[in-house]
RNA sequence: GCGCCUGUAGCUCAGCUGGAUAGAGCAUCAGUCUUCGAAACUGGUGGUCGAGGGUUCGAAUCCCUCCAGGCGCACCA
């Protein structure tokens, strides 16, 4: 297949044309009042897409909207793309696109790998932090968000060019290791930590934890443990190691299992022996004071509050560690932007450490893409209070429920095969409910929300591309020889031209989503897709269709395919050819 | 007390950063499988966009006040 073809999408297109229009008709205008670009309708009635330049340009020009719009529109010479230009309503200028033109694009489309969607990142790296689960705690359905989302944002990056780097910030230092060794040491039971590593360490650590609360001398000498851990005392360290290890092992195998992978795994531990070049250099620059004791960053000009960076007993906190992470990541990989993905209770937290970063002269973008907490009906989730839902069971129950469905919608399909669809329709519906939501949205969950299966979910997509695949089969059974590609695209029925529109729009939604962070966008769009396609497929004969038309019309239906196939793939959501 | 966020159909949520008559999915009602996969499609019911002011040609979107909820606010990460 050739390369990419475009470097722009419709919209940018568009955009373009009517800035020079906007230059041609009005050219004593200054660039700041600027702002002819082009936007989808929300309604096909009014074109494909529309400018408002006009309506905003009224006042400054001290001429009426309508005037305006219909002097870009006399400028605006574009008989290639464009059908028809016509002013509407106060002022807006609605633009119809050629249905050859069209039909010509999605050819290019279909002979694209890239789908016509440009790469934008090439030649800059991206770091993405992402997942950074605690050690020797399991993961649960709050952890998920983070995980899913920050991995379809690394997705994302890498399709459109970016080079990224995926780091997993594990959560493998600091004060509940003293209680986690303090109890492991008392109350461990050597058998269970055998077999179910995590589940004991767990069990162990609500222990500890619970002691300390009513007796300081458990917690001082759980604090007297992490010192001898962080001095490098040769058990400890052994017992520290040992955690990892299988904290790992675990979170390794639901990785696996979402399809998730990272190219750093760099806990917190990673950072200890640069703490002190942090703090070091803090006070160099004369940033760092006293203040009770401890060593904080005033951040007055920033109006935030202060960011303390050593305690008063000399440790480090975790500000000092993303500092030196920061500093890290800079100098070794000299990104464009380093992006964090946590929950909203961080906000505070990044905001500090970012002021600090650029006091220590970081010019690194650094964005936090943070998400709405998840709790449950009853409130929030707690390992003190044991409500947690391990996020191993919340996949095996999406399986075995998507299971159940396989069973009774194909009774025929091999055993094998219907595990296999399970684990896929099951997996993508739990990663779906995810993304398809504003990351920034407040969840509550519940079992039939985080598992739906039908409506707006990943199985309706899924199944949108197993119902062409089974097109296609049938056009190769029922035409052996016939080549599809050979024939143009024609867009007849308003249906198909609805489609290509939405076809067409790909590349704007999988770039909005990137810029904003926001894989819902991409979602949202996928499942508009979806459901102009269902519309098609059941208004419109393929196989039945004449000669000609019937080809397009196969076209239509592997380009709608190979773009939901994209989307969800660029979700992490797989596609099987039969579900 | 200060800061960040949320409030949209009975329920769960979108809403392209200020555009045209606010959209989906569940649920509900009425239709559509001897014909390309009904996990689907077609149509109906359902909204003072938390409340009240303001900004302007135009507000769910921006500003202010209030109400309700969530989360933060230096020696846990």
């Amino acid at each position: 297949m050739r390369p990419m073809f475009k470097q722009h999408t419709i919209e940018q297109e568009l955009s373009a044309g009517l800035q020079q229009a906007r230059q041609q008709a009005f050219p004593d205008l200054a660039p700041v009042e600027d702002a002819a670009t082009a936007v989808a309708t929300g309604d096909e009635r009014h074109g494909d897409y529309q400018c408002n330049a006009a309506l905003a340009l009224a006042k400054p020009l001290r001429r009426p909207p309508r005037e305006i719009a219909q002097a870009l529109a006399d400028q605006l010479h574009d008989p290639e793309r464009l059908e028809r230009v016509t002013v509407a309503g106060p002022g807006f200028l609605n633009l119809r696109l050629r249905a050859e033109w069209l039909a010509r694009r999605l050819e290019l489309v279909q002979d694209d790998d890239r789908l016509g969607v440009p790469a934008p990142g090439t030649g800059r790296t991206v770091l993405l932090d992402y997942s950074s689960p605690n050690v020797a705690k399991p993961m649960h359905v709050g952890h998920i968000r983070s995980t899913v989302i920050g991995n379809a944002l690394d997705r994302l990056h890498r399709f459109l060019g970016y080079r990224v780097v995926a780091d997993n910030h594990l959560g493998d230092w600091g004060t509940q290791f003293g209680l986690l060794l303090l109890g492991f040491r008392h109350f461990a039971d050597a058998a269970a930590y055998e077999t179910e590593p995590i589940e004991e360490l767990e069990r162990i650590y609500v222990r500890s934890y619970n002691r300390s609360q009513e007796d300081p001398a458990w917690l001082a000498a759980a604090r007297a443990e992490l010192v001898k851990l962080q001095q490098g005392d040769g058990e400890n360290r052994r017992l520290w190691a040992s955690f990892v290890e299988h904290s790992l092992r675990e979170f390794n195998g639901l990785y696996r299992r979402l399809d998730v992978r990272f190219d750093l795994v760099r806990g917190e531990s990673f950072y200890n022996d640069r703490l002190p070049v942090v703090i070091d250099l803090l006070r160099q620059k004369g940033l760092a004071e006293e203040s009770e004791g401890a060593l904080v960053v005033r951040l007055e000009a920033e109006k935030l509050p202060v960011c303390l960076v050593q305690k008063s007993d000399s440790g480090y906190n975790y500000a000092t560690t993303d500092l030196a992470t920061v500093l890290s990541r800079v100098e070794e990989f000299n990104p464009a932007a380093i992006i964090y993905v946590t929950d909203e209770r961080q906000q505070l937290h990044f905001r500090q450490v970012f002021a600090v970063s650029r006091r220590l002269g970081v010019t690194t973008r650094l964005e936090h893409v943070w998400f709405g907490l998840m709790r449950l009906p009853e409130g929030t989730f707690s390992t003190r209070q044991g409500n947690v839902i391990k996020l191993e069971r919340l996949l095996d129950e999406a399986e075995r429920r998507a299971l159940e469905v396989v069973h009774q919608t194909s009774p025929a399909m091999p055993p094998a095969q219907q595990r296999e669809v399970a684990r896929a329709v099951g997996l993508g519906a739990v990663k779906y409910a995810d993304l398809s939501q504003h990351p920034q949205s407040l969840v509550t969950f519940t079992w039939d929300k985080a598992l739906a299966l039908e409506g707006n979910s990943a199985p309706y997509l899924q199944y949108a591309c197993a119902r062409i695949a089974s097109v296609q089969d049938k056009y190769r059974e029922q035409f052996p020889g016939g080549e599809p590609r050979t024939v143009p695209i024609r867009l007849g029925a308003p249906i198909e031209r609805t489609l290509a529109i939405k076809l067409l729009r790909f590349p704007e939604a999988v770039l909005r989503a990137a810029e904003h962070y926001r894989p819902n966008l991409l979602a949202d769009y996928l499942f508009d897709l979806a459901q102009a396609y269902s519309t098609f497929y059941q208004n419109v004969p393929f196989l039945k269709a004449e000669t000609g038309v019937r080809e397009s019309r196969v076209r239509l239906c592997d380009i709608t395919a190979r773009t939901l196939r994209c989307g969800l793939h660029l979700l992490g959501i797989e596609t099987p050819e039969r579900i």
